[in-house]
DNA sequence: CGCTAACTGGCACTCGGTGCCATTCACACT
DNA sequence: AGTGTGAATGGCACCGAGTGCCAGTTAGCG
């Protein structure tokens, strides 16, 4: 099978997926709903897929990849929020097709607690690259408490600002990254 | 059964589990080992914990409710930050007899990825305090972007600071956490 | 056309989690 | 002490997620 081939499939299961879950609820839809629904075996569906979460989490790792990419692009001397700031800009641009989709997959990621659990288990990649990036900035060990804390936090402002845009329907994403960033830089303090 | 009993067989339920967790690995404990272990049925395994992950966890709901107690203790003219420092350090504190259990559960919780999953859960009520007590303090709607950001980083910190601890072995936990929090106020810019 | 290697999907199994229900146990009241 | 009542227990059967195995199919290539 083509590589093409196999990605159309996945898509399809994946949109298929997304659809049961919005209309049904994710609980109750199974695997050979989704299986079904994508006109694949149950069995094959796992050969897509490792997790039924999974589907709803879809395109995460290549835009972990993104992200790896778009802070070695930015230079050396651009302190590590900066840098964060402006990975994160270009990995979460979204054209605004995509808009639906992605509004759907936050949805289940906020609305059904196993999926946002997996969708942590997912960022701690992202949390590694950020430490990692922090760290050569800083000029110290990524496992030291600074990096560390900077990673996780940023993360977790990333999707505190996910969290606001999801429950305005209006509202751009942009923005809320770069104000959570803002807020972030100059300290809660 | 008196409430006292209840507790007391779930204390060795969790006990016997972080034990066998950590000398055999969370996936290779079946239920039945764990309830087997505490000297009960398996349904009744499940009357007392709500999920095999659960087990690890243990005390992290009376914490939350330690959170908001302490929360609402500090006078509203303190600002948030300092506020949460103040409330994580106090529900932090644990004797020095817990500390090898707390360095177990922890040590789980970032070693099987479904346990630290289902960490996130459970840390998403301390979220919903931290955002509620921060948007009091600053007069503003809890829904909004400062104080949703805010409530994840400060339990992103505080989780940094966990990692931070468990990797070195002689720490203590208190500093790491007055540190977390000084980068938190003085701000990543 | 035929060979090989990869993909498929059915089957059976394990394990986590739940509803149901008969039994047992703790406790209070007489 | 004796008894009744309500809660806790744990066995049983069931469901759904995920996996190993394997036979059948398909795709690509000489």
């Amino acid at each position: 099978m083509t590589s093409a081939t196999r990605t159309l499939r996945a898509r399809r299961l994946e949109a298929a997926a997304l659809e049961l879950f919005t209309v049904r609820g994710f609980d109750a839809v199974t695997v050979d709903d989704l299986a079904a629904a994508g006109g694949v075996g149950r069995r094959t569906f796992f050969r897509y897929f490792p997790t039924k979460l999974d589907v709803v989490l879809g395109q995460l790792d290549d835009a972990l990849a993104g992200l790896v990419s778009a802070l070695a692009a930015v230079p050396d001397t651009v302190d590590p929020t900066s840098a964060a700031r402006r990975a994160f800009l270009q990995v979460n641009a979204y054209s605004p097709d995509d808009e639906p989709v992605l509004r759907r997959r936050l949805t289940l990621i906020e609305t059904v607690p196993e999926v946002g659990a997996r969708a942590s288990v997912r960022y701690e990649g992202w949390e590694r690259a950020l430490a990692a990036d922090a760290a050569a900035r800083w000029g110290c060990a990524p496992g030291e408490l600074r990096p560390q804390v900077f990673a996780r936090v940023v993360v977790a402002a990333m999707r505190g600002a996910f969290t606001v845009w999801l429950a305005a329907p209006d509202a751009e994403l942009e923005p809320l990254v770069v104000a959570a960033f803002d807020d972030l830089a100059r300290g809660f303090g």
